[in-house]
DNA sequence: GAATAAATTGTTTTT
DNA sequence: CAATTTATTC
């Protein structure tokens, strides 16, 4: 193996074929590429590709592994086992699952299934549902599973009093349901699969020998029960190579315990370290502010990050009056950007969460620049969509109860909630499924509705009867047609229902697609690839577009431009975490993160006065940008007040340029005088500075999008040409001379207009 | 049991 | 503000 491409310390992570290792990796240290090479050496050295395991958090950090040692070693690769920890798994699962009492043909329950089940139980338990908020419940009934508690584990650790009791009845209804309709959730995809190997040692054992060697990418974001997966396997070939930043540990929300990797040395005293601490991504000034930033945390592993490459352009600061100015002044940047130097693909837009994303998405399409949203909601979670799924996953598991609900009466057939809780009554009563007393109805309902679900249970056989003669796609068009899930919505004529049909169409499409592209052409593993499969893996390469996307999605992921937007307390850090100081933390690590994925121009903006759902709210800067040095900023509140400093505002005391810090003035009235690099503005208000440096900013952020001569397409009037923009920010208007109507004068800040060309 | 109107309520991040 | 849940009427 040629390892001459890899500085030193990648060499010696890629040589270093035997016994326990941990390689810390900082940001844009090469670490996918040494993991490459590493896997590719273990090939080269005569290891069986079969005999290697490697687990990563994203099917797309997988699918980029696979990619990499593909082309370093050929198709022997195919042969490796590769994946997120969730897909081996359940690969795990298929195979020997029924030693656990479960049928092969599990479901899976996402989250929206879990809260079904959860509101069931409290229904059931006669809790009641207002006091204990579902999601919260949920919660923690993941962290339990997290912990690798059961029910009564749990209860035995916790404070044993009412409402723990509370709890672990509710958790143990939950454990019973999901048992009974042959369900697992995503915990449970991990749980089973140890608990497979802790009470069938012959399984374990077959693994052991399998996987001699495993490496485990993100090592920072394993919970407990990774943690204890990967040790079980590794407990006698003690060939294990993790990888991972303390620093980048950002999903301790969901169970993840930045300890595995802080311990790995005492789990394993022999372990190599390697440190991976040249930085090839970043400009020095970009990562210089971001070592700074994260230096404020505490209990890191010792790092520190260095880089080649020159100091390059300072990080660009923007204080926005409101959020539409913000995004305003994004679209500029990045239209100015893609004109000289950066193509649309190379740039990202960041935010805390993805609520944020709205004001962007507007003014994007306002200024005509293509963009790609991810995350958010997915298709897949669409109700159309969720619905059609929930017959498919009848089909193949007639034991989940919370589809067949879902289903029985969608679309409409008669079947009301109290006939189905008549059924489910009984269902309970007779220790079956609820699919099984559909063909035997008792004999309590009336006629009518009896007639109903005979209709419903002859529908639901016939399709499950056709399962084995059609192929999948088939199957999922003639489930579309049969059930009426096609027609209650191509009946109605509006948008709306129109949008949906189309989706529903798409689900037809992304089958068709599956059964074209995957090996195991199964209505079973169309399904879980549903499931496990998210949106953000699907990103295509290359087309033109600018990325939305929020911080947590960033990872791992790289662009020239980067905007950091929302940066602003109560946004990024969360309000949540604020008072936290372990949340803080992590919170920063997610700053961290966004700021290291940018190539050569980062960007930050924050927004002093924000309409955060149906109010507006003050919020100060984000504490983090008081954590960047001074000197590597550039404040463009500063620039945009020098450039159009127009006969804006009246009032008396306009705080000119010269009048204020030289400090960034980050402080607000409450802010102690003399925190790092901030100051307090003496007397004067903080609203005040707001407003002026709103009108100000506006009128070069907004005014510039559009211009005399531009083409522009409004939703009413149709194409027009621009003839004048007068005025700024709010006020600000804007003249249009259209095809077929004349020529008209709207307010710029509410025209539903959209640029069509320059 | 369905359709419509009213009210509530929530907002982090995702495999 | 939107989306889901609940009340009201037919």
């Amino acid at each position: 193996m040629d390892l001459t491409k890899l500085n030193p310390m990648q060499q010696q992570a890629a040589e270093t074929l035997q016994g326990p290792v941990l390689i810390l990796a900082g940001a844009g240290s090469g670490k996918t590429r040494t993991l490459t090479y590493r896997i590719a050496n273990l090939i080269d050295h005569g290891v069986k590709p079969w005999h290697i395991l490697a687990l990563t958090f994203t099917n797309k950090a997988a699918r980029e592994m696979r990619g990499r040692v593909e082309k370093l070693v050929g198709a022997d690769a195919q042969d490796m086992w590769l994946g997120t920890f969730h897909s081996i798994c359940v690969r795990i699962l298929r195979r020997d699952i029924e030693k656990l009492g479960y049928q092969r043909s599990f479901t899976i329950y996402d989250d929206d299934d879990q809260l079904r089940v959860i509101k069931d139980g409290l229904k059931t338990l006669g809790m009641d549902e207002n006091r204990s908020q579902p999601k919260e419940l949920r919660s923690r009934i993941s962290g339990a599973k997290n912990k690798m508690l059961t029910p009564d584990e749990w209860f035995q650790e916790s404070a044993r009093d009412f409402q723990a009791q509370q709890f672990h009845d509710l958790y143990t209804y939950y454990e019973e349901r999901l048992r009974a309709a042959n369900a697992l959730d995503f915990d449970d995809l991990l749980l089973r699969a140890l608990q497979l190997f802790v009470d069938h040692p012959p399984v374990l054992d077959y693994y052991r020998q399998r996987f001699q060697y495993v490496l485990v990418d993100e090592y920072q974001d394993t919970n407990m029960a990774q943690y204890t997966f990967v040790r079980l396997l590794t407990q006698e070939s003690r060939n294990l190579c993790v990888v991972g930043d303390d620093d980048q540990s950002i999903y301790g929300w969901r169970g993840a315990d930045i300890r595995n990797i802080l311990d790995f040395e005492k789990d394993f005293p022999d372990a190599r370290v390697i440190k991976l601490e040249q930085n090839y991504r970043s400009t020095a000034n970009i990562l210089d502010a971001a070592n700074q930033v994260i230096a404020h945390n505490t209990g890191r592993k010792e790092k520190a990050l260095w880089t080649e490459a020159g100091e390059g352009e300072k990080i660009h600061l923007y204080a926005a009056g409101d959020e539409r100015e913000e995004a305003a002044w994004i679209c500029e940047r990045v239209k100015k950007l893609q004109q000289t130097r950066v193509p649309y693909a190379q740039m990202a837009i960041l935010y805390r969460n993805h609520t944020l994303s709205r004001v962007i998405e507007e003014m994007l399409v306002r200024s005509g620049i293509p963009y790609r949203v991810f995350g958010g909601t997915r298709f897949y979670d669409r109700k159309e969509i969720r619905d059609a799924l929930a017959y498919l996953r009848v089909i193949v598991n007639p034991a989940d109860d919370v589809s067949l609900v879902r289903i029985i009466n969608t679309p409409k057939r008669s079947i009301g909630d109290s006939t189905v809780a008549v059924l489910q009554e009984f269902a309970k009563k007779e220790d079956l499924p609820l699919f099984s007393v559909l063909s035997d109805p008792p004999d309590t309902l009336s006629s009518r509705p009896k007639k109903c679900i005979g209709e419903f249970a002859l529908l639901m056989m016939k399709l499950t009867a056709l399962k084995d003669t059609l192929s999948l796609s088939e199957l999922v068009e003639t489930m579309l047609n049969e059930t009426g899930l096609k027609a209650q919505f191509s009946i109605e004529g509006s948008e709306e229902a129109q949008t949906r049909l189309d989706n529903l169409n798409e689900l037809a499409g992304a089958a068709k697609e599956f059964e074209n592209q995957s090996d195991d052409k199964s209505l079973e593993a169309f399904l879980e690839n549903v499931s496990l499969v998210t949106d953000l893996d699907n990103q295509e390469e290359a087309p033109q577009y600018v990325t939305l996307m929020t911080l947590h999605s960033a990872k791992g992921l790289e662009y020239d431009a980067v905007f950091m937007t929302g940066m602003e307390e109560g946004i990024f850090p969360s309000m949540r975490s604020t008072m936290d100081e372990e949340k803080m933390e992590e919170e920063r690590r997610l700053c961290y993160v966004g700021m290291t994925r940018a190539r050569k121009i980062l960007f930050l903006s924050y927004a002093r006065r924000r309409a955060i759902y149906n109010q507006i709210t003050h919020n100060s800067p984000s504490p983090f940008l008081r954590e960047i040095p001074e000197r590597l900023l550039i404040d463009e509140w500063n620039n945009a007040s020098r450039q159009s400093f127009a006969p804006e505002p009246a009032k008396p005391a306009m705080v000119s340029r010269k009048d204020r810090p030289r400090n960034l003035s980050f402080g607000t009235p409450g802010m102690a005088a003399g925190a790092r690099g901030a100051l307090n503005i003496p007397g004067v208000q903080k609203g005040f500075v707001a407003s002026a440096a709103r009108s100000v900013a506006s009128s070069s952020a907004m005014g510039s999008l559009f211009k005399a001569g531009d083409r522009v397409l409004h939703r009413k009037f149709g194409e027009g040409t621009v003839q004048a923009v007068r005025g700024a920010g709010a006020d600000a208007r804007i003249q249009i001379a259209f095809t077929a109507y004349g020529t008209k004068e709207f307010s710029l800040a509410i025209a539903p207009i959209v640029k069509i060309e320059e």
